[in-house]
DNA sequence: ATGAGTGCAAAGTGTTTGCAACTAT
DNA sequence: ATAGTTGCAAACACTTTGCACTCAT
């Protein structure tokens, strides 16, 4: 691995402290802090938009090339499963990462413009009526953030 | 193509309703009606459940061995674009086809389960307030039939 | 030291596309 | 006749996997 244990305060910003919950959660969860994990958890905190495994892997690759793709898909799926990021699926394209509750710990909703592309940020409740509907009517769990809403944006009616 | 072309009634039933009104829009769409078609049209009509391109194109591929997957997927392009058949994303999984407004002509929507992916359908209503919200304060155009929910379903709690 | 994690290459899915041949109109 | 459609093969985008090697613990 490239990546220099020790200090890692010669990147981005000394200690993102959405990366040192990351780094603890991690930790906690009975895995290994390896260079491989630093950086695409560093790249994930300073990332703009909604990058797809895809992006984040070719952005990592820019600070740390030896980090393979297969190694960020597999990073990835590891900090879901903990928790720590959450995946958005975007009705036919590829599914993109954030850092849950980036920053101020809040969790936000997606949708995606059919025509354009286009994310738009919604507030997390959103779709807490519907939630609770679910879940009374049918017992059904619903877990929000995971899909991105689909429609069109005013740009593309 | 094989499909014997004059006599259609020699298969599933003679004239599901469903099938002739796909095939007067897309006749209304200037688009030609071709045996392959016909031949997706019906096997939408007939099959169950929530099959993906692939699944449909397997099926097709039962009766109509020469349709290939690829017109099945340009067929179902297609018929979306006329509003024929509704496209469900699936949160990570293939993508779901089915008739639009099938039998009495009114849409529904799906929740898939995050652990077993069984597909469950809602009411078409469910996501109204939603929608007006979204239109309102966004100037978004929800498109609700479009994206499957996800959540755990209540066996898999 | 030792097993979790990595890089690599290769295989999988699901889907799209360029093109020559075909056929519904 | 002639455009719209098709079959085919090949490419594509995204993701997963088997394996030998490496490194965090």
């Amino acid at each position: 691995m490239s990546v220099e244990a020790g200090t890692q305060d010669d990147r981005a910003d000394a200690s993102h402290p959405a990366v040192e919950r990351a780094l603890t959660m991690l930790r906690s969860g009975g895995h290994r802090i390896t260079g491989a994990r630093h950086a695409v958890i560093e790249t994930l905190a300073t990332i703009d938009g909604h990058p797809s495994a895809e992006q984040l892997s070719e952005q990592v690759r820019t600070l740390h090339p030896t980090v393979h793709r297969a190694t960020v898909y597999r990073t990835l799926e590891t900090l879901a499963a903990l928790g720590v990021v959450t995946q958005v699926h975007l009705a036919g394209n590829a599914t993109t990462y954030h850092l849950a509750g980036d920053a101020t710990g809040h969790h936000h909703l997606h949708a995606s413009c059919r025509v354009c592309g286009r994310i738009i940020d919604l507030p997390s409740d959103l779709l807490d009526p519907i939630t609770r509907r679910l879940a009374e009517e049918r017992d059904f769990a619903l877990d929000p953030p995971h899909i991105a809403l689909s429609g069109t944006c005013h740009t593309c009616q």
